[in-house]
DNA sequence: CCAGGATTGTCCAGAGTGTTGACACATCGT
DNA sequence: ACGATGTGTCAACACTCTGGACAATCCTGG
């Protein structure tokens, strides 16, 4: 009987995420403020600190949020190439290059100072984003090339996954090409046996 | 500091307008249990009371949003013809009469059968209704047509919105027929100058 | 016509939740 | 060292929703 009670629970936590995703952007995670952001939404301090425990239950539950929403667009420039395994992972991968090189909020992240702002979150709380994002990749690839080999599978999507994630951090060259180079890796290792010798085959 | 507590009570009227909407285009206004509409949206009986009077009131509620929708695309109608006041007014009445011949909770009202459904609302709460039409219909001739009588005006506009009440209530032709016959008419008032003689010019 | 069920509208005690002001504590710049 | 600022916690209070009860009314079938 308390379904409407459910949704004012989640419209509150949705204003209090959009409010939070304001202030980081605009000012970054450490300027942010918990009665700024208590009085952004209309709301008492106490209140916001019921339905989130701390300053950083917020961060994580922000980054979660925007990462599930980046994971919609991936899932959709996927499918656009269900016929090239190579095509798809670049196009994923630069998708998601770009739209993290773009996106204010991931913008504020990588450039908050040091040790502060929501860095520590990409690696603390990166657990469950990596879960999520490998669980997704890994059922499209299942789904997608079941001719894949389970093994080389599961290495090929954890690969991807974790390569992206790394060149999000640390981008030594241009989406695109980035996304070639993934790609290419992610390939070779989906398309390997696991059964060639070390030793040249002469 | 209260602005999160109204959003969530517009939202709460919002959503039971909307069970509202549903069960009475379904099944009809006489055959809406307030009970249902509670359980619906997850409130309880007292709630729904606290927020709308009696039963009555949703009825007015129910109506006045659906009133002040058809406005909304009567206001985009008058806009195409901004040049010819017999084709705007042929188009903002023909629109309103196949708008309502349309729409399944006007198409309850009029179906309920004798002096149950809506229709009361139609006659006991037209004073805003009639209200609200007249001020937008008013306000568009006098930006859109500066040219015509302030006497002229007033009666044309009164003119028009009794006029396409009266066909929404009672059809006696089609709705472009319907719209033609009040456009003329409309027409005759806006241009007349209220000297004509009754006596023939001779 | 009448009895019984359904429905509306009202009331109230109790539970749940948000508000408010206060506090201890940590951090930081002066 | 000090004051200012901000985080996190607490308890008393106020408000709202809930759930059950109730009378009055309407409808329906016998």
């Amino acid at each position: 009987m308390a379904r409407f009670r459910e949704t004012v629970r989640t419209l509150l936590r949705e204003r209090l995420l959009d409010a939070a995703y304001d202030a980081v952007a605009d000012r970054g995670f450490d300027k942010l403020r918990m009665a700024h952001l208590a009085g952004a939404v209309g709301v008492s301090r106490q209140t916001l600190y019921s339905e989130f425990p701390s300053k950083e239950a917020v961060g994580e539950a922000l980054f979660q949020r925007e990462l599930e929403r980046c994971l919609l667009g991936i899932q959709q420039g996927l499918d656009a190439h269900r016929d090239d395994l190579r095509a798809a992972v670049t196009a994923a991968v630069g998708f998601t290059l770009t739209l993290a090189g773009r996106n204010p909020l991931i913008k504020a992240m990588l450039t908050s100072t040091g040790e502060d702002g929501l860095l520590p979150y990409l690696t603390t709380r990166s657990a469950s984003a990596f879960e999520t994002a490998t669980a997704m990749a890994d059922a499209y690839v299942t789904e997608a090339w079941p001719g894949v080999d389970p093994v080389a599978r599961e290495l090929a999507v954890d690969a991807a996954v974790r390569l992206t994630a790394s060149h999000i951090v640390q981008s030594t060259a241009s989406p695109e090409e980035s996304a070639r180079r993934i790609a290419d890796t992610v390939v070779r290792v989906a398309l390997s046996t696991g059964q060639e010798s070390l030793a040249p085959t002469q």
